[in-house]
DNA sequence: GAGTTTGAAACT
DNA sequence: CAGTTTCAAACTC
């Protein structure tokens, strides 16, 4: 079979055809807009042997928190791909097919019955492959309760869905689900905006969708493609083989992994797997999670396994593809069907904890088909390219239009496309062991032993084993194995509740893992202070929190286990404690620092030693109370060790997920930023008490237990992180410091806290008792780190009459109160708002007009009521109108993101208009934006920031050499009279006159005239200028000393 | 500094 | 919810 490729592969390429195209092709109307694909990669593939119009591309950004119109159709007709943008209507022809790219037929083969399309032109871009008779349903996930459903159909033949489940760690989980669980057809890489792209893989009815490493985002891209799986059951593969199957000319499969390097693998943790699937069990709705663990008697048939038996026999072929390919962990359940990991390379660790096990009847029979197929390939041996394509060329007779027997795998027909796992070119050769059954029968009574995988490299040929249960297969490649690397982890032993329960600790605070350590990766999470282990092998950037907090032994038990995920995005880290918590190992904390009470997620693992009790050293600058702490043991990654005590604000900080019929315990520590309810609980707990007790409002964590409706968030950016900042001052102080408020009686809000913007202080009024409350918007308080102030009076009793425009500020995001304060807000320029709409970015701030250039202001004091109204009429449109737009991203402050996403059309996102931009972050999936290029691909904002950065080095250089000329001459002049300044004061007059000046001036004339005159060389003639500058110097001088010496005579 | 552009907010 | 208008800031000249 003939194909012809069409590639579009570089997004900087994407621009230039738009614009060429946008002349003459330009068809239907379609006007010059090529702004919606100014940032796409796209990658087509066309197969010639289709009709034409039988195979239909259709591509949507698609905003995964909006039904907003698909911003780009994308439609493969005669061998064109033709663009549409909605909202101009009609289709574009950018190029003829030739036109686009390479038309190498390397990898083009007979499967190659695939569109790929890669869009980045959002950052969650969504792919779709139209095929006739399918119908794709897409959903978004965001919330359960808030599901969207769109569709798309061409015959409503086929459902597909595909669920954007929610972000995870700055990369996508997607979950596709077939409607009708008959097929499961899914096509395409998402490229994401953040220089990541993720793989996406299939079973029956979960779709797990990894990212791939964002720094090897362009090879990855360049390198590889992505891959086609079709899987279903029997009713599916009738419809494919009617419906789709005969358009390609073949069924096949095709899988076209990613892989990272074996040593990056090898730096792999072992115990990974168990971690990053915590997410999705608990995230993914229920209706959308694999089906429950099967029992041990599985009588269920599993429809791809047991009756489309080629589809089983290629479960774990894929299964191991996946692993030698992605060198991650990847778990997979077989005789579940219910899902397939995928785990592609860069997050270094994919697990799924699944737990469901492998039940004897369809292990029996998986094992059985792949001892068949194993008889028949006992080793594949790649090309050199490294690509392992798995191909099923041909239906077995005997089936009647399905695709037959246990003999799908065919040695000919089979081609497993193995990218980037050998650098060395190697073929790489994939070794089934023919006792794969074996284990599968072991684990008939349900204890599982643990398969492995090992990819055994040898030199200049890689040689991949997979060894099942227990049983090591030592590798039938015939070079010897030189090196082991183990790629797959342990399979989970089944479910068993009668054994060790294993505490999972679940920390959404962003975390920033980048590395490949552990401890490394764990160092973000700190925000107090760092108590290093005793472990000298933990470094000391290894996680440690609160000064001294852990006195005890670090000794490691046997049990004690530590997996922490370094494939899982930096804002979440997960902790597997084996060993639970002692009893007998009472753990004493004591206060936090404020940052605690701060949402500042603190993690102090400590070892769980029962002859140990740790105990948490409260910190001086704490003014809070004893906390409850949750102690996690946890024990250290290898030799290292440390201590991590979850100082818990409230006890509802810590969810506790029990997942039925599983031996893993969640814990959930809930940060701040999301833990809502926890400070909400905690609050009003202790509101009545602040109201009772009238006491002003503090600007420490009192604040925060005294406001309920505060974000955490915004109490958490309220308090300087570090212990030792300057602002510490203030925030642990028990002054009075206190949030200035026009202490006016809201009882229209007091019953609605809730709705109360973020920075809102109620407080006592001024002699009302409890009835009197300040309402301060402030959600700047939270807009870190631009403009994180909040509004302070020194004052020792809330008073109405408090001079508010008198503003303390406040750092909150590290800076000092004197750099704080030399951020001057801007004046506002209102005009017709009355400074009361959120037009007015004083009051859309929570401040007060002051300084401003406004025209008839009623944001003052003057008119609070009316203030007071706009702001209920604010909340009234929008609860969250006083939040502030720039939150804190998932993985910390280098990922904040803008909470609505802006919206913009024509700036690109690269002016100040959008306010992603002028926050200083990226975009994000929830921008709406068309032709975003900010981005951090973008060669735009790339070069944007550069002159950005140049024009201000420029200027820094410029000012510096102004300040240095300035004190130079200061200098000079003042050098000039050394003897009168030391006698006591300047020289009552200076020696550089006008006329002083003016005649050096003239001196300097007269010397360039001589010299042109001459006609001197202009190198000469600049000299003699400033030798004759010299001489003048010197005269002045003279003078001054003269001058001076007279002075001091006289005097 | 006036005029234009832009996108969020407000409005319908 | 989508389209339009209003508004003020950003930008251009």
């Amino acid at each position: 079979m003939k194909c012809k490729r069409i590639t579009w592969l570089e997004s900087a390429m994407v621009q230039p055809h738009l614009s060429r195209a946008a002349g003459p092709d330009v068809q239907s109307g379609m006007n010059n807009s090529p702004r919606l694909l100014t940032d796409g990669t796209l990658r087509a593939y066309n197969c010639s042997t289709l009709h034409p119009f039988q195979l239909e591309l259709l591509s949507t950004v698609f905003d995964g928190y909006s039904n907003n119109i698909p911003a780009l159709d994308c439609r493969l007709r005669q061998e064109e791909l033709q663009i549409k943008d909605p909202a101009a209507g009609g289709y574009w022809a950018p190029q003829t097919p030739h036109q686009w790219g390479d038309t190498d037929g390397e990898e083009l083969t007979s499967s190659l019955n695939l569109i790929d399309l890669f869009l980045a032109a959002s950052d969650l871009s969504y792919s779709q492959c139209f095929l006739p008779g399918f119908s794709f349903t897409l959903r978004d996930l965001p919330a359960p309760n808030e599901d969207k459903q769109r569709s798309y159909s061409s015959d409503s033949t086929i459902s597909c869905g595909c669920f954007l489940v929610r972000h995870q760690h700055g990369s996508k989980l997607l979950q596709l689900v077939s409607s009708n669980d008959s097929v499961q057809l899914f096509i395409g890489r998402f490229i994401l905006k953040q220089r990541c792209s993720v793989d996406v893989s299939l079973s029956l009815n979960r779709i797990v969708i990894f990212q791939i490493q964002p720094s090897n985002f362009q090879s990855h891209v360049l390198a590889l493609d992505t891959y086609l799986l079709l899987k279903g059951d029997d009713s599916w593969l009738d419809l494919l083989q009617s419906k789709v199957a005969h358009s390609f000319g073949c069924a096949f499969w095709k899988c076209m992994m990613d892989a990272v390097s074996p040593e990056l693998n090898s730096l792999l943790p072992d115990e990974i797997m168990d971690t990053e699937a915590i997410p999705m069990e608990e995230e993914l709705p229920a209706e959308h999670l694999a089906p429950p663990p099967q029992s041990e008697s599985n009588s269920v048939p599993v429809p791809m396994e047991t009756e489309v038996p080629e589809i089983v026999s290629m479960c774990p072929v894929t299964t191991s593809v996946q692993v030698t390919t992605t060198s991650t962990v990847t778990k997979y359940s077989s005789n579940s069907g219910a899902q397939l990991v995928l785990a592609p390379s860069s997050n270094m660790a994919v697990s799924t904890t699944t737990t469901t096990t492998s039940t004897s009847s369809s292990t029996k029979t998986t094992s059985a088909v792949v001892t068949q197929n194993l008889a028949k390939i006992s080793s594949i041996t790649l090309p050199a390219n490294q690509q392992l394509i798995i191909n099923k060329v041909t239906n077995s007779p005997g089936a009647d239009g399905k695709l037959g027997g246990a003999t799908l795998l065919k040695p000919e027909g089979q081609k497993l496309l193995v990218a980037g796992l050998s650098k060395s070119g190697q073929p790489i050769m994939l070794t089934l062991p023919h006792n794969w059954n074996k284990p599968a029968a072991s684990q008939g009574d349900g204890r599982a032993q643990p398969t492995q995988i090992k990819m055994v490299t040898a030199v200049g040929k890689p040689v991949i084993t997979v060894s099942s249960a227990s049983q090591l297969v030592a590798s039938s490649a015939p070079q010897p194995a030189q090196q082991l690397k183990t790629l797959q982890i342990t399979k989970k032993p089944p479910v068993s509740t009668a054994g060790p329960m294993i505490t999972k600790l679940i920390l959404t605070k962003a975390l920033n893992n980048k590395g490949l350590s552990s401890s490394a990766s764990m160092t973000p999470v700190v925000t107090g202070r760092v108590v290093t282990p005793s472990t000298p092998v933990t470094p000391p950037r290894a996680i440690t929190i609160g000064e001294a907090i852990s006195t005890g032994p670090q000794n490691p038990g046997p049990n004690s286990k530590v997996a922490i995920s370094p494939l899982k995005s930096p804002s979440k880290l997960t902790v597997v404690s084996v060993a639970s918590q002692s009893q007998n190992s009472p753990q004493k904390s004591v206060t936090l620092p404020l940052n605690l009470a701060l949402g500042q997620q603190i993690l102090t693992v400590q070892q769980s030693a029962a002859t140990s009790p740790a105990k948490a050293g409260s910190s001086q600058s704490s003014t809070q109370s004893v906390k409850p702490v949750q102690t996690v043991a946890v024990g250290g990654v290898g030799a290292s060790q440390f201590k991590a005590i979850i100082p818990l604000t409230t006890p509802p900080n810590v969810q506790q997920i029990q997942v039925p019929g599983s031996r893993f315990h969640y814990v959930r520590l809930v940060t701040a930023t999301t833990a809502s309810n926890t400070a909400q609980t905690g609050a009003s707990t202790n509101t009545n008490t602040t109201l009772q007790s009238a006491k002003p409002v503090m600007m420490n964590a009192a604040v925060r237990m005294s406001v309920p409706f505060v974000p955490a968030q915004s109490v958490k950016q309220v308090v300087p992180k570090p212990l030792t900042s300057a602002t510490q001052v203030v925030t642990t102080s028990q002054t009075p410091q206190r949030l200035i408020m026009p202490a006016t009686h809201l009882p229209q809000i007091q019953p609605n806290l809730t709705n109360l913007p973020p920075g809102t202080v109620i407080a006592p009024a001024h002699g009302s008792g409890n009835m009197g409350y300040a309402v301060l918007p402030a959600p700047y308080v939270t807009q870190i780190p631009q403009q994180a102030f909040v509004t302070l009076t020194s004052g020792s009793s809330f008073s109405t009459a408090s001079p508010i425009q008198t503003q303390a500020r406040l750092s909150l995001n590290g800076l000092s109160t004197s750099e704080s304060t030399s951020r001057q807000r801007k004046p506002c320029n209102c005009t017709r708002s009355q400074c009361l709409k959120l037009y007015c970015d004083c009051f859309a701030n929570g401040e007060f007009c002051s300084n401003c250039n406004c025209v008839n202001c009623f944001n003052n004091l003057d008119h609070e009521s009316e203030r007071l109204k706009a702001i209920k009429a604010c909340l009234d449109r929008n609860p969250v109108a006083f939040k502030p737009k720039i939150g804190k991203g998932k993985e910390g402050e280098a990922d904040r993101r803008h909470s609505k996403g802006c919206n913009c059309k024509k700036s690109g996102c690269l002016k100040n208009y959008c306010e992603c931009y002028e926050a200083k972050i990226m975009c994000s999936s929830i921008c709406k934006c068309m032709g975003c290029k900010n981005f951090e691909e973008s060669l735009e904002r790339k070069t944007l920031m550069h002159l950005a950065d140049a024009a201000e080095v420029r200027v820094q250089q410029q000012t510096a050499a102004k300040t240095k000329l300035s004190s130079q001459i200061s200098d000079l002049l003042t050098r000039t009279t050394p003897a009168i300044t030391s006698g006591g004061g300047k020289l009552p007059y200076t020696f550089v006159t006008k006329e002083v000046a003016a005649a050096t001036c003239d001196c300097m004339l007269e010397e360039a005239e001589q010299a042109e005159l001459n006609n001197q060389p202009q190198a000469l003639a600049e000299r003699l200028i400033l030798e004759e500058f010299g001489r003048c110097l010197r005269r002045i001088i003279s003078f001054a000393g003269k001058a001076k010496s007279d002075c001091s005579v006289s005097c």
